[in-house]
DNA sequence: TCAACAAATGAACATATGTACATATATTAG
DNA sequence: CTAATATATGTACATATGTTCATTTGTTGA
């Protein structure tokens, strides 16, 4: 009987990767800079002066988000200019969102 | 203009909240006990031995759960039966899993 | 009432994670 | 080439988190 519920779940390795995707949207920050880049692609600055958090700490949370494929970067002279990379990450933000608003 | 941007997003305190409710997902163990309620209800020591991990473990992990409203108690005797509180919860899942596999 | 069982809880511990500060890299303007 | 600017990265540190072991609570059957 748990055989049965065993054989029709996922492979483990994949329930795996999906936590650490999962984990990626987990932090307010990220959350956070993911949002701001719903309206506009923004360069590091921008973001950081948008929410008001330290240069480095968008820098290195951006780098998370590139890690996971949720951020692209376009580089123009000085400025790396970040935007969301697919339509899943508006999907994944608006069904968390319509839970807690339930 | 990063006004603008600002008075598009969504409330940073509801931001915070939906942060919390990714970490929760954000874990491959509660993860895991998830995909298991997909498949039915069950038990505490059900979900145990189905995964092979401690039966506090799975506990507290149940009890991170309910709190985030994302599975439901049913007792009967001395067992307590979980299952998922509702759909959202799948298409989230549903939604996370797509990105990985794209 | 007592033993057996299921689940919940508490405490301790190791590990993971986010942030700040300092510094490095890269690009442009002068 | 140098200074200024934008971003990236390294390190250290405080905090958060998950797991384990031990114990407690609650329920059933003898």
């Amino acid at each position: 009987m748990s055989e049965i519920i065993k054989d029709n779940m996922p492979d483990t390795e994949l329930l795996f990767e999906l936590a650490d995707l999962f984990k990626v949207f987990g932090d307010s920050t990220r959350i956070r800079i993911i949002c701001a880049l719903f309206e506009a692609e923004l360069p590091v600055y921008g973001i950081s002066e948008l929410l008001g958090l330290e240069q480095s700490t968008v820098s290195h949370q951006l780098r998370i988000l590139r890690q996971n494929k949720l951020v692209k970067v376009r580089k123009d002279g000085k400025q790396s200019f970040y935007s969301l990379s697919d339509e899943h990450v508006r999907k994944i933000f608006d069904m968390g969102l319509s839970h807690i608003m339930e």
